[in-house]
DNA sequence: TTCCAAATTAACCAACCAGTCAACTTTTAC
DNA sequence: GTAAAAGTTGACTGGTTGGTTAATTTGGAA
């Protein structure tokens, strides 16, 4: 009943852009309502704090981000495969990114992480918790991996968080130098953490 | 001739302890004033702009760590030594700055790097710089391993890049968990990373 | 001692910041 | 058709932002 309106969808994607292409401080809230084509009044009628819109982008994000990484790594594909189709497909979204802004933007929560994990407890919380999640992805590769005897790798949790560390440094090299080829070492030395035997 | 002061070192100071414990855009100038305890028109007497400081400031650091950093990569100390120590070395910065802040703070370079670069670039030029300089002692210490048949590593520079990655990604993990347990597995992932013969 | 360069100070600026609000319009359910 | 829920609007707030200015104080060199 009421007024309808997709307003609301229209502010968080417009502030996931920003903050992506540029950062959350950099980020203003007469921005996003501009980017977004939607009036002050109406940000704070959806939305209580500029805060509480960047946790539901955040969120939002990542649910459908996870649909995408359910597919990839699917037990249904082998497992280094899973973990190889991965970072192809950072690669490729990281290079849409570049056809559509200009700029290779890496990661936008290891970016937003570094900047507000000091000053924002809630945004340091949850994506804390999305990155908790990410790297279950590589660890469950990994254990599958090892009990498929394809690589040596007793501590899958170990292992899941070096490769994961690294990936990040890569994306964020990437995204500092404005430069795709940085993620093409991404498989070479993913393959050198995990000690994969040279056969596979 | 004239007044003597040291309000530009105070201020130097201030921007880089600001910057690194919170971030560029939460640090404002009337903030780094009262740190330094300098009134604003002598902030401007000494520096044009908010990003000069932040670019002297980061270039003053970074001229200090290089000393610490040349005496860690010496060419006397054994290669892989080497990156050990500095890993050590990380590891005993960040528990200062625990000890000092309550937080462990990890790369500002890197933090500041990802906020910034595609807004300042000036500062991402500058950090660029200061990142490549890094990756540089890694590189020869590879080399020199290699030439020494501890390890297998023909395209040091390539690997140089995967360590360095590997290490930010890590330091940006234990700042956003402030965490210096993050930093332990440092030298196994390493290990890996360079495919270290057990024995060594 | 005096002179002048360098450093300090407080008051000031326009633009921008996150956030508020009451009046108004649209839509839907009944 | 109407009532009320939901969305829209523009004007507004008080505080903060990066940056400016002109008058004043200080200290070293001659």
């Amino acid at each position: 009943m009421g007024r309808t309106s997709d307003a609301k969808e229209r502010l968080i994607e417009a502030v996931i852009e920003l903050i992506w292409t540029g950062s959350y401080g950099s980020t203003s809230v007469d921005q996003i309502c501009e980017r977004a084509g939607v009036k002050k009044g109406s940000f704070y009628h959806f939305f209580e704090s500029k805060t509480e819109l960047a946790l539901t982008g955040i969120e939002h994000g990542w649910t459908e981000h996870r649909k995408k990484l359910d597919q990839t790594f699917s037990p249904v594909v082998p497992p280094l495969e899973r973990i190889w189709r991965c970072f192809a497909d950072f690669r490729q979204e990281q290079k849409e990114m570049q056809d559509k802004h200009g700029r290779v933007l890496g990661c936008p929560i290891h970016s937003l992480g570094a900047e507000v994990c000091t000053t924002d407890d809630k945004l340091r919380d949850k994506l804390q918790e999305i990155l908790s999640q990410f790297i279950r992805y590589y660890e469950s590769a990994i254990r599958d991996a090892h009990f498929q005897g394809v690589i040596e790798a007793p501590d899958a949790p170990a292992l899941a968080r070096i490769v994961f560390a690294y990936g990040e440094g890569l994306l964020m090299h990437a995204r500092m130098w404005n430069d795709l080829r940085h993620l093409d070492d991404m498989e070479a030395g993913a393959r050198r953490i995990l000690g994969v035997k040279e056969e596979f």
